[in-house]
DNA sequence: GCCAACGTTGGC
DNA sequence: GCCAACGTTGGC
């Protein structure tokens, strides 16, 4: 089993959104990086553990523990021309962009990036490492412990 | 809004 | 294949 830090806008879709969904799962649309995508593709399995975190907003930083739910497959998006995720060089036969269901278990308190940074055992978490930009990163398992 | 960091694109 | 220009991410 492996283990996740997935990041999501809270106004594109915050922990509550998705727990607000049936199942309490979504679809993780709109990872439009390769390295991301070759995470889902490759070593994603269901059952593995996901951190859910959300950036670009007033506090960013870990705020549920879920789990990846599906297989990957194509993610729809990429062919919605009103998308802003439409890839006009991605086609039905040859999907370029993939996502996963990821289906949140529980809210934790919010583990602010600024508390992160100040927990020894997580010194080489990736999402703190500078200049990090990756939508999805893989977690250690003894990142995961100190967290859940 | 700023800007550092990094990925992608495209000319050569 | 190099690399400059450009676009995007995301914290602050």
């Amino acid at each position: 089993m492996n283990y996740w830090l997935m990041k999501s806008e809270p106004t594109e879709c915050s922990v509550d959104d998705a727990l607000a969904a049936p199942a309490a799962t979504v679809p993780w649309t709109g990872v439009r990086n390769y390295q991301a995508r070759n995470f889902m593709r490759d070593a994603m399995r269901v059952g593995d553990g996901v951190l859910f975190y959300h950036s670009s907003c007033a506090e960013p930083g870990i705020v549920g523990i879920a789990r990846v739910a599906s297989a990957s497959r194509p993610d729809p998006t990429q062919f919605d021309p009103k998308s802003p995720y439409f890839d006009p060089a991605s086609t039905p036969v040859a999907p370029r962009w993939l996502l996963v269901d990821v289906q949140v278990l529980r809210k934790i308190p919010p583990l602010p990036l600024t508390e992160l940074r100040t927990r020894p055992e997580l010194a080489d978490l990736l999402v703190l490492k500078r200049g990090n930009r990756l939508s999805i990163t893989p977690v250690a398992p003894h990142h995961w412990q100190a967290i859940t």
